[in-house]
DNA sequence: TTGTAGGCGTTATCAG
DNA sequence: CTGATAACGCCTACAA
């Protein structure tokens, strides 16, 4: 009729709810055999763990942290903003959030910020930052102090995360590969490349993604050198006047943000809509931009799905419960006008 | 320090636990004064219901039906493996799941069957359907006796649903259409438009779609009409030998299922990979067309999504609580080789 | 119109 | 090693 509960498998048994619980949860202090009889009842009435009521008894709340750069770029905001939504709902299931934001690029700052985390009063840890010495030692004394620690949207390959919550960079960058490519038409043209450093991981992983790509199958394009803009709407601008005195592009890649500056930039010289641009993350202005045609994809990742991962992730790491990797796997969105989400 | 509960509200507004509660469900049986009392305690306190506990206390099984069309494509396979997945999943919230195949095209069985539904045995529905009237009269019997609807994939806009748990095919047709324009690149071109029948409201919204962005921003491009298969390998074959017979043809538009009758054709006749092919919903087959080029892009929904959202949505129908909108809302994704998830 | 007591399925704290 | 028994936060008779 219903689903049985421990009370059942208790019974079954031969045993008191007691000893069913330390099984479940492989508390010590019980025979094997009691064990073995246990699971055995557990698998005849093909019981299922009621997760709700197991929370409510333990009664236990989990605070987590999350940590992105200040200032930053619009993707941030809109993380930001993702994530305080995933926060209210994940309050129903006792998940709390707190933000907290660094000195961008800081990540001595941010090291010690992970320091200052207490065990006891912090479930889980995400940060969204470059991977550095002083950082991948921060979260490996985080870790040892048994906080789970996931990375956000940038992944920490080298600092022992317990998990990564976003997208393959190389791969993302393979895909607008693809899509220049495939947007350029079989003409030879020259494509130039954006970034605002070349120091972040992303960036890199990115343009290699795209340069293999294009090497292997759209070899009639040309891929310039990456030009850096260090944020500066004029550099960029002079920047691309240059790239252009000398050269005609078909199209322009964006490795990271700065959609607005591009516009900005191409509109000067006339050229907006004339070129292909394929850029990454899905903003307010790269949104805009999309839609009035200036750009002509974005790869990303959707923020509300992110969001909602890393808290899931967490909370399953804080009780050392298994995650469904289908449901927290992030998908590479390529995102056109025309399936502009919203 | 902890969250507050009904307790901490029952003392502040200075009544009991049951009144409290009453407030909370809204349930009649109260002075407007204690009311407003109860809900300015709850306010105050910063009050957040545990959905959880009570759901416990109600202890309540909510089994869900979905009815899918046997048979059917890969497509239909998909969605009925990932349903179950999710219903494995949903069994630890005490949403069961029961999958129910009717003959595909015969809505008057499925109508038959859904006349058979025990409102108190089922605690929601969800169906994939063509719309017809006997089942949009059954959809609405249904709904009358209390039993939340959902449409699954394909929208039933005149049945009265509760809620669409899909994409738009309009938008997922306007999406194929861009990308068709883009990589046929601007020259003029011609393509072919592939379904196995007509009849169904899904075909005909893609197409719509499809044309309206063809006619708006690609006129060098000519849209051939539609090519009905009916699901024969053979008729597939011949209707594209003879179109190419009189014409080239630059792309290939799949609007239904058939990816695996159309890469043999293809094969037969060596245009595997010269000509542009973009086709809908990832599948088995689909999916090792785009790994193997013989497929450029597909439009697809992901199933996992569509899956645990359906239960999501049925589950707070059930208990008639607000659903997140953007959680539910499912993406029009761009699927290539280069993005293809797994 | 309001309050009291018991129970939902699980975990935790004691004794034995 | 094992077993009672009381929580956890909420809902539901039933009583007042």
């Amino acid at each position: 009729m219903s689903r049985p509960t421990v009370n059942d498998i208790a019974r079954e048994a031969g045993v008191s709810l007691a000893t069913v619980d330390r099984v479940l949860n492989a508390r010590p202090g019980v025979r094997d055999k009691t064990i073995f009889a246990v699971n055995e009842a557990i698998a005849r009435l093909g019981y299922i763990r009621d997760m709700a009521a197991a929370n409510l008894a333990r009664s236990r709340r989990y605070r987590m942290a999350v940590f992105l750069p200040d200032g930053g770029g619009q993707f941030v905001q809109t993380v930001a903003a993702a994530m305080e939504e995933a926060a209210q709902q994940a309050a129903a299931t006792r998940t709390e959030m707190t933000l907290i934001r660094y000195p961008a690029g800081d990540t001595h700052s941010l090291a010690a910020l992970l320091a200052g985390v207490d065990p006891d009063e912090v479930a889980g840890v995400a940060l969204m930052a470059p991977e550095t010495p002083v950082l991948r030692d921060a979260v490996r004394a985080l870790r040892h102090r048994a906080v789970p620690v996931v990375a956000l949207a940038s992944d920490l390959p080298n600092a022992g995360c317990d998990h990564f919550v976003g997208i393959d960079s190389r791969a993302a960058g393979r895909t607008a590969g693809v899509l220049m490519g495939r947007f350029l038409g079989n003409r030879p043209q020259r494509v130039a490349v954006l970034a605002e450093t070349m120091l972040l991981r992303d960036a890199i992983e990115r343009r290699r993604g795209f340069d293999e790509v294009m090497l292997a199958d759209f070899a009639t394009v040309d891929v310039l050198p990456t030009l850096e803009t260090h944020g500066a709407t004029e550099a960029l601008r002079r920047g691309l006047a240059e790239v252009l005195s000398s050269t005609e592009i078909g199209g322009i890649y964006l490795l990271g943000s700065g959609h607005r500056a591009l516009t900005a930039a191409l509109e000067g010289m006339g050229l907006l809509g004339r070129v292909v641009v394929i850029g990454h993350e899905l903003t307010l202005h790269s949104r805009s931009a999309l839609q009035s045609g200036h750009i002509h994809a974005v790869i990303a990742q959707n923020p509300g799905h992110l969001a909602r991962s890393t808290l899931r992730v967490l909370r399953a790491k804080a009780d050392r419960a298994p995650i469904d990797e289908g449901q927290e796997q992030l998908r590479i969105d390529i995102v056109i006008r025309e399936n502009l989400p919203d």
